[in-house]
DNA sequence: CATTAATTTCAGAAACTTCTGAAATCACCG
DNA sequence: CGGTGATTTCAGAAGTTTCTGAAATTAATG
């Protein structure tokens, strides 16, 4: 590996982080690259400034491309492939979040789905898909938030984040003043509010 | 394996989702299963059900406290442990959260205050520090509005959520009636505003 | 349509993680 | 304080992932 010591400590950072979110080292390496080098890269300026095979670039590259994580760049009178990440960093966050997502809350959800329509065949089942109901119930409000929240432009998201809680407080004045805190009496969190998810035993009891 | 088929395919679900998430498999899947289970279960229940061996499962247990996502539970006259996961669902989640920013986002954090610290030795280098100080104000934001948000109790926190971006909505109005938004003006998102992260060639500019 | 250069694929080697059974440790009891 | 049974540790086996170099493929050019 080849790079000055900053870049360095950074990309080899990035490489640890990877290996603990399930994305692999060379995948983390490259991607941490492409983000702080100046213009775009292709895969031999890669396989030198990391000391990595052309193969294991070509590979994580395509990775890469698969999570929509980089940009695909090219020269005029050049036909190799250059690669970058968006300059954005929220777009970057944007689709991090949308691609993990995709990978890892949708299927859980369907799966959750799928186990919640079965009929319980003892007191155990039944209890356990109370559980999954919970857990159903909670993915569900989350990813509703965010499929609300991730439209927001970023200058608005970014007021968003920076008032935090302090939303509750106002909307503590609010309740009393305009009327717009009214749905809420009737719906304690916790308890089951759609249908799609409840255990086939609730009619009976 | 000797389960209930429902419970048998969230178990197996769980173990796939684990290795996604650098979590093993064989914790995810007892993790699952203490999370189903409609009381504690000690090493040997878990043995029998998973038909994983003993020391795996003491491992895995081990692994499962050290990330504070199991309670512990004594019975009268027996000295075995019997564990749990915790009744709320709510709960579980600010555990998980805590313990990934705590073994992720934080180590990030203080790698890239380190490096953006040190001079930078070339042009290459300015820019790498540049991107990376835009990276850290972003995560530093996010955290910021998580450990503020962290603390509600969960009736807000689902209030919180289920209002989503109408909030944004809801401040548009406020902006031209009460005085709340008024620091929002100067501040444009994606801009510097931590003195901390910023570059050391910065002055000279 | 042959040549050349870039890129991708893939089988197996290397590295790493997970899992096991045997041995060590622990903690209670008489 | 020795015996008993539960629990943990750990070295190495089994399994999985990552990485490589050689071969195959693709695409542009004369």
């Amino acid at each position: 590996m080849n790079l000055p010591p900053l870049i360095r400590s950074f990309v080899l950072h990035f490489g640890e982080m990877g290996s603990r979110w399930g994305i692999n080292r060379t995948v983390g390496q490259i991607y941490a690259l492409l983000y702080v080098a100046p213009r775009p890269l292709c895969a031999d300026d890669i396989v030198e400034a990391l000391g990595i095979s052309r193969s294991n670039v070509s590979m994580s590259l395509r990775e890469l491309q698969a999570w929509n994580l980089v940009v695909l760049k090219h020269l005029p009178d050049d036909r190799r492939d250059f690669f970058t990440t968006p300059d954005d960093v929220w777009q970057i966050l944007r689709t991090l979040a949308e691609e993990r997502k995709k990978r890892e809350v949708d299927p859980t959800l369907s799966v959750l789905r799928e186990i919640l329509m079965q009929p319980a065949g003892s007191e155990e089942e039944a209890h356990a898909q109370q559980r999954m109901a919970e857990m159903h119930d909670l993915i569900e409000q989350l990813t509703t938030w965010y499929d609300d929240v991730k439209r927001l432009e970023t200058e608005r998201l970014a007021t968003l984040l920076s008032l935090g809680s302090k939303i509750t407080r106002l909307l503590e004045t609010k309740d009393r003043i305009v009327s717009f805190g009214r749905a809420r009496k009737s719906e304690r969190p916790g308890e089951r509010r759609t249908g799609a998810a409840t255990p086939r035993k609730d009619p009976e009891e």
